[in-house]
DNA sequence: CGAGGACTTGAGCCAGTTCAACTCATGTGG
DNA sequence: CCACATGAGTTGAACTGGCTCAAGTCCTCG
């Protein structure tokens, strides 16, 4: 669902309409889009950076409910309010336009209408996918999840070439990784350099780790789908 | 978004067509109507009974990430598989109706394009909601906040009139809301019963229970929407 | 160079899981 | 109609994964 899905897949006229529309926005870290229970004005796609989309309890407890990457779209449409509040996690810049504006737009293309039905399914798919995480997974198996995913973002590419070296670029802090995750930045740290002592990654830096048996770190995932995935990596390296 | 949402709202003749091309199916407990990782043939409503949506980790480790009532729609569109296994929680009929000729009329009618947008968007609302569940809260604030959400279901119409008794039906066996709550059934067992003890509700059976204290047990779920709405229905009894 | 923030590491503690025994309701077959 | 098996739910007791708290290190930036 990332690396500008929306933007692509749409007419060369819709699209221009849609810039018409809009403007360019630029955030700080930390600074507040679109508020908890606060009515949703504007919508738009990220540029460039990192949006999260967070919840928080009475007490003040946070659960990071999704990251948006550059291409990816936000803001709650046909509803005021989505009870998700809505910060950068970096330097972020944003196209941004108007709620009632982008909806009208969706109501005369039923492409854009039907693209966007197409992303809002996909990100049910990844919450679920988060649910089972949060309800079932431990913190070690969190973490391999975590990796494991951010290795099938840049997949897809690199993955029908060479293997190359596996070079994660985690893009938010621990703080926020631990929100993400349901977890605590030192559990998150715990795991990340247990998996650096059993061999299965090298770390470069805090944000930086070089996947070195993505086999073992599927297995330690529990998660069958990348115990599938990875399998068949090993096997198509072994062949070649 | 329950109570025949998506029946409602649609058109006539669109409904109709609807049924021509759908067949009613019977399911008992435990029955599987779609698999996990399984080509999603059919899509349809439900029209008694419980289907819980659930994924598995590969050591059998279970999440439930969505419980499906009367009118609510089940399978996955635009997209083969879904990695979600569909079961009958209980005796269940359904509505049932081939995946391509529902898309075929989604392009059709625009206005049933956009009563499953909007539903999808609910559901995402409420995947996110779980996850904030999942993630932050303990136990007894996931009892609370599960009770609190059965009450708001049938709340709508009985919320204008009297307060009245407030009975909760849960739908599920405990096992399966342990796996909805992503906890055990001796934790849920051990939550409702103090609940019992210090006189937020009353057991009548396993599945019954009468809410005696509704604002207690919104300050028991951490959740801020909660403890506000509560708050404004104390008050309005008050004033009555 | 000093302050502050992000990350790591260690140690103790506790909520919730696990395991096991029990109750209770339901259904089945002799 | 009763004996018995079966499954759902409850309760108790022990164990433990991960949280909390506290004390570091390291890096960045003014």
């Amino acid at each position: 669902m990332h690396g500008c899905s929306l933007c692509a897949d749409i007419d060369e006229p819709v699209w221009q309409e849609i810039s018409r529309n809009s403007r360019v926005r630029a955030f700080s870290p930390g600074d507040t889009v679109t508020g908890e229970a606060e009515d949703t004005i504007f919508v738009g796609f990220v540029i460039s950076g990192v949006l999260r989309l967070q919840k928080t309890l009475s007490d003040g407890r946070q659960q990071i409910v999704g990251l948006l990457l550059p291409g990816d779209m936000f803001g709650r449409i046909f509803s005021r309010t989505s009870d998700v509040a809505i910060e950068a996690a970096c330097e972020t810049r944003l196209c941004q336009l108007n709620r009632a504006t982008f909806e009208a737009l969706l109501g005369k293309y039923p492409q854009l209408e039907r693209r966007i039905l197409r992303s809002q399914l996909e990100r049910l798919d990844e919450a679920q996918n988060w649910m089972l995480l949060l309800g079932c997974q431990n913190v070690m198996e969190r973490v391999a999840t975590f990796l494991l995913l951010q290795l099938d973002r840049k997949g897809p590419e690199e993955r029908h070439g060479a293997p190359g070296p596996s070079i994660i670029a985690v893009p938010v802090s621990r703080t926020d990784l631990a929100a993400y995750l349901g977890t605590t930045v030192e559990s998150i740290s715990r795991a990340v350099h247990e998996l650096g002592r059993k061999g299965v990654l090298r770390i470069i830096d805090s944000r930086h780790f070089e996947i070195l048996d993505s086999r073992r770190l599927a297995r330690l995932s529990g998660r069958t789908e990348f115990e599938h995935d990875m399998e068949q990596n090993f096997r198509r390296e072994l062949a070649a």
